[in-house]
Order: C-alpha cells, then sequence, then structure tokens
DNA sequence: TGTACATCAGTGAACGCGCGTTCACTGATGTAC
DNA sequence: TGTACATCAGTGAACGCGCGTTCACTGATGTAC
C-alpha cells in the first residue's frame, strides 16, 4: 500500500523531475533534507490539531509519504522531532522579539506596537505557536518545562526593557518582575485567544487585538500610582 | 490476571465486609455507585499526569480492579466519562465562586479574599482544576470549548460583581468586560503557576500568591485613571 | 569520459503489544409469592 | 420465614486493528580511478 501511495503522489514526481530538470533536487542530501522538512512540517499540522502526545510515527510518515522505517533516517524517535519542534517554535518567538526591539518605538506607541507584532506573528507562524501553546499546557513534562523555560527568559527580558521607562525606573527589581510577569500572562493568553479565532473572521481578530491593547493600557495606568 | 488483582484488591474485601458488617455497602446500587465513582477518581489522577488523550480504557479498568468489559457497566465510552469529569470540575469552580460570594468582603480587601479563595480551592480540588488547565489548551474540541465557555460564564459574573464598584460604576459595558476579561486571565495563570508548585514546596505557592495579590492591586490602580 | 565500487534514503515484510469493543457467562443481590 | 425466579455488575475469552521497531533489501546518487 506504500508503494501504491508512493507512486500516486511522490515518486512519480521525482522521477519526472530527475529526469526533466537536473537542477536543485538532484543531490541525496538535497533530498534528505527535504525529507526532513516534510516530516517537521507534518508534525507541526498534525500536532496542532490533537496535541504531542496524540502523534504516531506510522501516521506522520503516511502523511509525509513515506515508510514507516524510512522516518528513522531522520529521527531517533518521535520525541527527538518533538524537541527540535520546539527549537524552531522558540526561534519563531525570538525573530517576534527582534522585530518588537528592532522598531525602536517611542514609549508612548510602545503597547500598540507590540500588539501588532503579537498578531502579526501569530498570524505568520500560527503553527509553532498553536503548538507552544498547546504543548505548554497539556504536553509531556520535558516540553512543558523547556517551554516554560524560555517564557522566563522573556519575561527577564521585558523585565531589564522596562527598566528603563518612567516610574518603573525607580521600582525595586522584585516589582519589576511582577509587572513584566503580568504583561507576559496578559500576552500569552492573547496568543491563545487569537489562535482560538477562526481563520475566516478577520473581524474577531481585530476585537481581540482591541481588548489586548486595553488591557495593557490599563495595566500600564496603574504603574505611577503603585505604592502610592 | 484480573481476577488476581480482583482477589488482591477488591474481591475479598468485599466478600469479608458482606460477611463481617452488614451495613452501608450492601446494595447493589451502592456498590455500582461505588466503582462509578472508583472510575472516575482514577481517571482524574490519570488524566493530571498525562491528558485525557492518552487516556485508555484497559489502563483505567486496570487501575480501578475491572475487567474492561465492566466499564461499560458504568459509561458507554471514554468520551462520556470525560464530559462528567468537565461538569464535575465546574462544579468545584461554581463553589469556589460561592465561596468568594458568601464571604461578603469589604471592597477593600476583595483582592486578598479573593487570592485566598483561588488558593484554597486549588488546594482542595486540584485534580480538578489540573484537568481544566490542561484540557483548556491541550484537550480535544469538545472539551476545549466547553471549558471555555464556563470560563465565558465566570466573566459574564465577575462583570456583574465588578458593575458595582465604585469608578467602574460608570463605564460603559464593553470596558467593564475588558476589565473583567483581564482579572479572569490573570486568575486562570495564577492557577496554572499554583498547579507547577511541587506539593512540598508551600513558600513558592505563597510567592505566587502574593505575586497574583499585587498584579491585581496594579490593574485595580488603573481603574481610576481609564480615559482620562 | 567510462567503469567499478561505496553510500545510504527509502522499501516492505515481519514481530509482538496494547488497544476498544462484543459476547455468552456467572453468581451474588433483589423481588414476588 | 422460605423458595423460586429475575436482575445485573463484573468475568474472561475472543476479535481485528494500528502501533513502534527490526531487518535484509534495492536502486539511484556519489566517488575513486
Amino acid at each position: 500500500v506504500y508503494s501504491k501511495l508512493h507512486e500516486a503522489a511522490g515518486g512519480v514526481n521525482v522521477t519526472s523531475i530527475t529526469s526533466e530538470r537536473p537542477s536543485t533536487d538532484h543531490s541525496r542530501a538535497e533530498r534528505k533534507e527535504r525529507t526532513r522538512r516534510k516530516l517537521l512540517d507534518a508534525a507541526l499540522m498534525l500536532v496542532g490539531e490533537r496535541g504531542f502526545a496524540a502523534l504516531s510515527l506510522r501516521e506522520l510518515a503516511r502523511e509525509v509519504g513515506i515508510t514507516p522505517a524510512a522516518f528513522y533516517r531522520h529521527f531517533a524517535n518521535l520525541d527527538q522531532l518533538g524537541l527540535v519542534l520546539v527549537e524552531e517554535a522558540f526561534g519563531a518567538l525570538g525573530s517576534m522579539l527582534r522585530d518588537a526591539r528592532a522598531e525602536q518605538t517611542p514609549p508612548e506607541h510602545l503597547i500598540d506596537a507590540s500588539v501588532d507584532v503579537l498578531v502579526r506573528h501569530v498570524d505568520q507562524q500560527r503553527d509553532h505557536f498553536r503548538f507552544l501553546a498547546r504543548e505548554l499546557a497539556g504536553g509531556d513534562s520535558t516540553l512543558r518545562t523547556s517551554i516554560r523555560k524560555e517564557l522566563q527568559l522573556f519575561r527577564s527580558e521585558l523585565a531589564v526593557d522596562l527598566a528603563r521607562l518612567p516610574f518603573v525606573r525607580e521600582w525595586p527589581t522584585d516589582d519589576l518582575y511582577v509587572l513584566a510577569d503580568l504583561i507576559v500572562k496578559t500576552m500569552v493568553s492573547t496568543v491563545q485567544d487569537l489562535l482560538d479565532v477562526p481563520a475566516d473572521k478577520p473581524e474577531e481578530k481585530r476585537l481581540v487585538a482591541d481588548r489586548a491593547r486595553k488591557q495593557l493600557t490599563l495595566v500600564v495606568l496603574g504603574v505611577p500610582h503603585w505604592r502610592p
């Protein structure tokens, strides 16, 4: 049955490609890399719908169009593939942060700019974010801890950024972290809300973004009156 | 192997009980109810560790000490049992809300009282809350939607309560919901933080509670300055 | 350039395993007289 | 109170299925001469 699938989907194509265009995917290494990518992409898709624990090796191989045994040419087991997914998803998070900082936004537009960056990245890397959001709460303990650690790192960097702002500048470090944590909590919840919005309802997505902006504003309004 | 388990665990007990004390669990209906409870309790425990999707009927039956087939005397399938778990967990949530309202706290102590109630209930009904927290993000879509609906109900009730407080009294309904949503987000995140604290580290739990109190205070401090 | 050998991504068959579900059954509890 | 029959929670065997993993293999790509 695998050979049939292969004929129908990949096999014929491969033959025709190699004979007709002698260019890009000629090399064995390139072909291997392409299969690896397909495995990661398919896993990300399947996992988003049902959680990593419910992913099966055979199902994944079927999706990609290879034999179950061929999977082992790329990963030692499913857990290893899971860890690679986490790394890639963190890459997505990192690029979001870089974006947010690169823009050199004046303090009065920080909230709008941050929410914009958030919405844009969740749109662009939906599968990665959905994976992180799911496994943060529901995943096995290895996945969960590594995601949580990365979030703490995020919180620390945010704290450093916050320390430059008026009022907050004079706060003790502990309170700074409390504020950073509240903002991260709000952001994470907003990501989860965004992921729940069906793709065909952009107006609902706008509502979620609006709400996030208002909530962050409310938090910021409290800042000057802390420890009165 | 089942018969051995049964002899070792339940079977012998049952015999001795029925012969020695002729009281409580004599009746067939009571015995059935006890098994049903055991199924629900064992499921709640197993699910907390690995997620509902990873729960298997045979594993559950093994844990409870009955034959896999006997499961069907109590539930049509695992999904039905899942829905009952959701109902029970919402019961836990409801009792928390009732507690919170029954206390008739003066406004200036509302935050402390609410966080206390939250911490206490997460302690007492840890398994239920863990189940809800897990399946809220990671569960199958039936579980997820029903949990989410219940949270929205919670948010609405909170909005009604908030509408009685100074400053907030004059807010438009939309903004009221934004505030209620922010508070619920913070509470849900705090529950997740509390569930991550190992049972043998009460001092860490205190830190999480402190942080929640401060964060809610920060939000409330912003309230009088909204739409300035 | 052409040939002979090495590499290795992917194949397909096989394995043992735990799963959900069905079925006829058993024997203690419950009920009618 | 004692007996005969009904109920039904739990049994244990059986089924077909998808799973992860292993293995010897194939044949196209890559390399050395």
